[in-house]
DNA sequence: GACAGATAGTTGCATATACAAGTGCGAAAT
DNA sequence: ATTTCGCACTTGTATATGCAACTATCTGTC
């Protein structure tokens, strides 16, 4: 039989989709709820640390390291320029529009650092510490699986 | 020393939610895009799932089973009693809102099981198979220490 | 050089998400 | 009975997310 229709007990009780967004919301919560005081949210800081590690990438670097449509990514670049968080760069190629952090930028997320541990620690201590190898391994599975 | 301001490099590194949000992308967009023909969304086929299988829950019910905010899901559920898949039910109590799913709503969750299916098979081979039991045991860990 | 096709980014639209603050109902204490 | 407190849900606001369609730029081909 290739096609049974599943049961809505089999759907329940083995989606993935359903789990993977549930710890999404608890987790981003545990996140933002520690950043709140600087004004940050996790995806935010996701960004700055993202900026921060590559330099003076383009949107469409970003874009692809963290799997995220350009259009969204675009929208929240243009709220963390709003604050002053980012500035963008001159090149070469038109059509590019490659940013950096600012000094404001790499202040906030100096400061956003310690925080992130106290969050970062309490998530692992909620959902064991080898949720970060095991999402690791699944990232590395669907980074090879698109090279193709 | 308790808090060595953790580097860029670390955060990058180890950060469980940006692992987390972006396999939630990744594989959010795999079961939307299978779901797509039916007008239907992972998010959305997630209530119509946990509403056939609680029978007329409340959406404080569905909120708290989800982890997923009273505001949101009151949203959520309005554009789907809109599009004639809720509906809702008396109940005694004034201040609750119970549902169930009307036949059209039935009627569709039996359609997407089988593309359920297949979306869920796709991301089984994309982010291994233990992914499953891995996540069921991140989630008993969260909903254990809440239960004190 | 002109045109076709590819690439980078933006904008319109719809949905998902959560916090803060509000409304309305119920229950418990007095 | 009234008051107080808590629960269920809704509404205002802001952010995040992605698809479709668009503009601008670059690149290769002729």
């Amino acid at each position: 039989m290739a096609k049974p229709r599943p049961s809505i007990d089999t759907i329940a009780g083995e989606c993935v989709a359903v789990r993977l967004r549930m710890l999404n919301r608890v987790v981003t919560n545990i996140y933002d709820d520690a950043l709140r005081p600087l004004g940050l949210k996790v995806s935010q800081m996701n960004i700055l640390v993202a900026a921060a590690k590559m330099g003076s990438p383009r949107p469409a670097d970003i874009s692809e390291r963290l799997h995220l449509d350009a259009s969204t990514l675009s929208r929240n670049i243009d709220r963390m320029k709003a604050r002053g968080w980012l500035e963008v760069v001159q090149d070469d190629d038109g059509r590019a529009q490659p940013f950096r952090l600012t000094a404001e930028g790499r202040s906030l997320l100096g400061k956003a650092a310690p925080v992130w541990r106290v969050a970062q620690n309490r998530v692992k201590e909620l959902l064991g510490s080898e949720i970060v190898q095991q999402m690791d391994q699944a990232i590395a599975r669907i980074n090879h699986s698109e090279s193709s």
